[in-house]
DNA sequence: GCGACAG
DNA sequence: ATCTTGTCGC
């Protein structure tokens, strides 16, 4: 007889919805108590065309955010994009390029959100639970909640309100003077004020912090590399 | 019913 | 996410 899985990518968007509500019982939001030495990026890029997703985990040295280290991956696309499903899409790409790394991180920066989610899981939650490591959501957007006006200058911030609850989900960072703010959220195993603070401190000349900003690159060049061989691969049989 | 909606 | 070079401005 089969055992049953403990999870599956590939379903139907209400199966991804009871999985996520299943797995945000697990969830983790408590101060982060270890040193930390390696901070992780978890990015991905995509080819509509080919269907594949191209994932990126990128390493920096939490002193110097220089880059210590790094792997790709490519995976065939099995979801589409749904508010509120992001890490259905992106995740299994991310989490093959993670296996690829050689120095584990000691926390993880993700593309997305964490608990600033509908049901509480977002992308950097879910991950963090299948890892079993501090992660953290910084996501370029907003998907639920209500962000409170904050200062201008790097490291204001303040808080993120689920009116519907009156839950303080996350907090808009500015991680750059006068650029728009980043939104921030816990995902597993640390807390908001941590989440905070390892946005601010990795974030460096640009608006997206380090490991995410390299991780983007990372994933950009392994589709055009990968797109590149495919070109190759088909111009010759159109040669005659 | 209407508008919003991570990447 | 993705199509895309240079350019205007803090």
């Amino acid at each position: 007889m089969g055992i049953r899985p403990i999870h599956r990518w590939q379903v139907r968007p209400c199966t991804a919805m009871r999985i996520q509500a299943r797995l945000a019982r697990l969830v983790c939001i408590r101060p982060m108590t270890c040193q930390i030495q390696f901070v992780g990026g978890l990015d991905c890029s995509f080819d509509q065309g080919l269907g594949l997703a191209f994932g990126a985990a990128v390493v920096v040295d939490a002193n110097d955010l220089r880059p210590v280290d790094y792997a790709i991956s490519a995976s065939r696309i099995h979801f589409p994009y749904v508010p509120g499903l992001l890490s259905f899409r992106e995740a299994p790409a991310m989490l093959k390029a993670f296996k690829g790394l050689k120095t584990v991180p000691d926390l993880i920066l993700v593309d997305g959100q964490g608990i600033a989610h509908p049901r509480r899981l977002g992308i950097a939650s879910h991950i963090g639970i299948l890892l079993d490591r501090p992660t953290i959501g910084c996501a370029k957007g907003l998907l639920i909640g209500s962000p409170s006006l904050i200062g201008q200058q790097k490291g204001d911030h303040g808080p993120i309100v689920d009116l519907d609850t009156g839950q303080v989900i996350g907090a808009g960072v500015r991680t750059r003077a006068h650029v728009r703010p980043l939104y921030v959220s816990p995902g597993h195993l640390c807390d908001l004020q941590d989440a905070i603070h390892w946005t601010i401190r990795c974030a460096g000349l640009y608006r997206i912090p380090e490991p995410l900003r390299l991780a983007h690159q990372v994933a950009g060049k392994a589709k055009r590399s990968y797109s590149g061989i495919g070109v190759r691969q088909v111009l010759p049989s159109l040669q005659i």
